[in-house]
DNA sequence: CTCCTTATTGAAAACGGTTTTCATTTAACC
DNA sequence: GGTTAAATGAAAACCGTTTTCAATAAGGAG
């Protein structure tokens, strides 16, 4: 269960485990999507109704601190919060439900070398990110 | 002068043309890097202190509907305007200076859709940028 | 199990960036 | 020059996020 395994580790950096700690990293953990801080709070708050906000982002923050999660940046805005993939992975996210897979993308890096020599860089870094349809909305579309 | 031509393209939307708005696109037309609204006010008003940031707000929003600028994401935000490119291109940005260039990435589409196929998705965006040193700011951090 | 310490909590206030409102100004057409 | 509606800047409203603070509760010690 990856929300046990995350609780474990907040407990190893000597951070309590509270109600409403457990409450959120459930949520979080299980998402199949990126979510905002107030989806966060709304989901979790099912589960937890004495939940208030300011926890979730302090939550989030921790959980980010730890590389358990990530931030992810889409069209609707760039505070979305999503399980971070083991290694260097990229996201390919469906534009319908928002949906988040990872990928693997090591072929890339001697291209962005080649970029980065042809502009006089040295290149360090690449953010990249798909978008699509995926199956279960397609089939919808269509 | 990048400058004359948005400004040409405004008047042809229907758009008037102001000191305020000259000021506007003056500045972010032959700005190097990404400028967020603050960024864009603050060099403007060197030009036409009368201006309101409001305005600033109001000429971008114009700029990006007509592909004029577009918004660029980075760590420190995401709310900072560039020049946009003409064709599909992709950002190479430095981390120390934060000058922005452009380049090709045509090579990549086969590639991604490989990505969408192997995860059963129709991918028809996607979103790359690079980040480096570039050669001037290299030579200072060596 | 109970006590004690201190991290954690939620409510409320503060904050900062963005948007809306509105009376005034001014660009563009006659 | 005169007219009209778009555009402006100041102020207020707005909204997501952070800070403050007194109350709560986790977890180690006894």
């Amino acid at each position: 269960m990856k929300s046990d395994t995350w609780l474990k580790e907040l407990r190893k950096q000597g951070y309590r485990l509270t109600e409403a700690r457990r409450a959120v990293v459930e949520t979080v953990a299980q998402s199949p999507r990126a979510l905002s801080p107030t989806d966060v709070y709304n989901l979790s708050k099912e589960h937890y109704p004495a939940l208030g906000l300011v926890t979730v982002y302090r939550t989030l923050e921790k959980l980010e601190e730890l590389h358990l999660v990530q931030r992810v940046h889409q069209e609707e805005g760039c505070n979305a919060y999503l399980s971070e993939a083991e290694g260097h992975q990229h996201l390919l996210i469906c534009t319908e439900c928002k949906k988040a897979v990872y990928f693997e993308g090591d072929d890339l890096g001697d291209f962005f070398g080649e970029v980065g020599k042809a502009h006089n860089f040295v290149v360090n870094e690449h953010w990249l990110q798909l978008f699509g349809i995926c199956k279960d909305c397609k089939r919808i579309c269509d």
